[in-house]
DNA sequence: CGATTCTTTGAAAACAGTCAATCTGTGTGG
DNA sequence: CCACACAGATTGACTGTTTTCAAAGAATCG
């Protein structure tokens, strides 16, 4: 698990072998099985956690009971609640498996550590932090500007990958659409 | 309009008063007139800005001519494209003058500068990108998940003192709904 | 005041959601 | 290996919501 998170960051920044040392010997690592929680709702999120294998899925429910997808996370990449993490609060979201998963986590104390010791490694979480703004920008773009056909459709551009693992019910609700509506979006598109 | 800065700055972070003195001495004052462009789709955003006094809102023009608000950024709180300001990419938004504003401006280089020099403005900032990204997600979350009744009495929870300075097409049209929807929302909710 | 911008209203049409039933594929246990 | 259960996907009919279009009324800016 943590050979891909090596190969990962090591790509991502430059980072020395004394870093990685550093990252190993503060790393936890943990299997999940399919539909295990990473986290869940009314927990205080812990730890930073990136994704060495699998695919977590994040999502909230609301009052009347409903799933609603906030966050796919594939392998290489990470998945946390950082409102939730920053704050100590309890959180309101859930991450969950969606297939056999191995992560790599951090306390928070521990990344602050890593923070201090590994010049790099600031700028790189700076820029995912942008990174992560400027795609929730977007979405929010689209979720106020478009139909649900052309919801789906960008979805399918931005995240080509996703649509051939997850059901699509949950796509449906990661795009604020009815598991119907996507449906018959789709058949019309396949004409 | 520096004024205005120094106080808000002053209750936000621990600065010292030389740390005034380097903000004032790389801040650039700009008075808009209402409906005044700050920064027009195609351009490259070249300055963090903070409005002092005004009202300043940025949307977004999609393929069909129509307008998207993404954004209001009342007195004391800040105004820039992040993605277009950190990549030096032309911006897809527009950031226009509500109401006559009054801003203090920095390059990106000048407050890099400021960056080295002022060490409690890095976290500062921190907090701001993330406050940001818990907000978006929210929206994301409430965009995805809720009615357009719904929408709007968030909106109002969240926001209360937007609603009466900004026209009510444009409120809709941060939710998403066309301003029919929202007028005949508040009509049934006035019963 | 005059022009422009903004808001409201009504009626029709488009769109998306709900409910219920059916279909499909997958994997499990007998 | 088959039968069954289960989760997911699709379909049709219906309902409800939202958009669109058009017109008129209200408010505001210069």
């Amino acid at each position: 698990m943590f050979a891909e998170f090596e190969k990962f960051i090591r790509a991502q920044a430059e980072i020395t072998d004394e870093d990685i040392k550093l990252f190993r010997d503060t790393a936890i690592e943990k299997t999940l099985r399919r539909k295990e929680f990473l986290l869940q709702e009314g927990e205080v999120c812990r730890y930073k956690t990136f994704v060495s294998k699998g695919f977590m899925r994040t999502y909230r429910i609301s009052n009347d009971g409903t799933e609603h997808v906030l966050q796919f996370s594939p392998e290489n990449s990470w998945t946390t609640d950082p409102e939730s993490l920053e704050n100590n609060t309890p959180s309101s979201n859930n991450i969950v498996a969606l297939e056999p998963s191995e992560l790599v986590m951090w306390t928070k104390k521990d990344f602050n550590y890593l923070f201090e010791k590994i010049p790099n490694l600031k700028d790189y979480s700076q820029k995912l932090v942008y990174r992560n703004l400027y795609l929730s920008r977007q979405r929010i773009y689209t979720a106020i500007s478009s139909t649900a056909e052309e919801k789906y459709d960008e979805f399918i551009q931005m995240y080509p990958g996703i649509i051939s693992r997850v059901p699509l019910h949950m796509v449906a609700s990661f795009l604020g659409v009815s598991r119907e509506t996507l449906s018959r979006i789709r058949h019309v598109q396949v004409k």
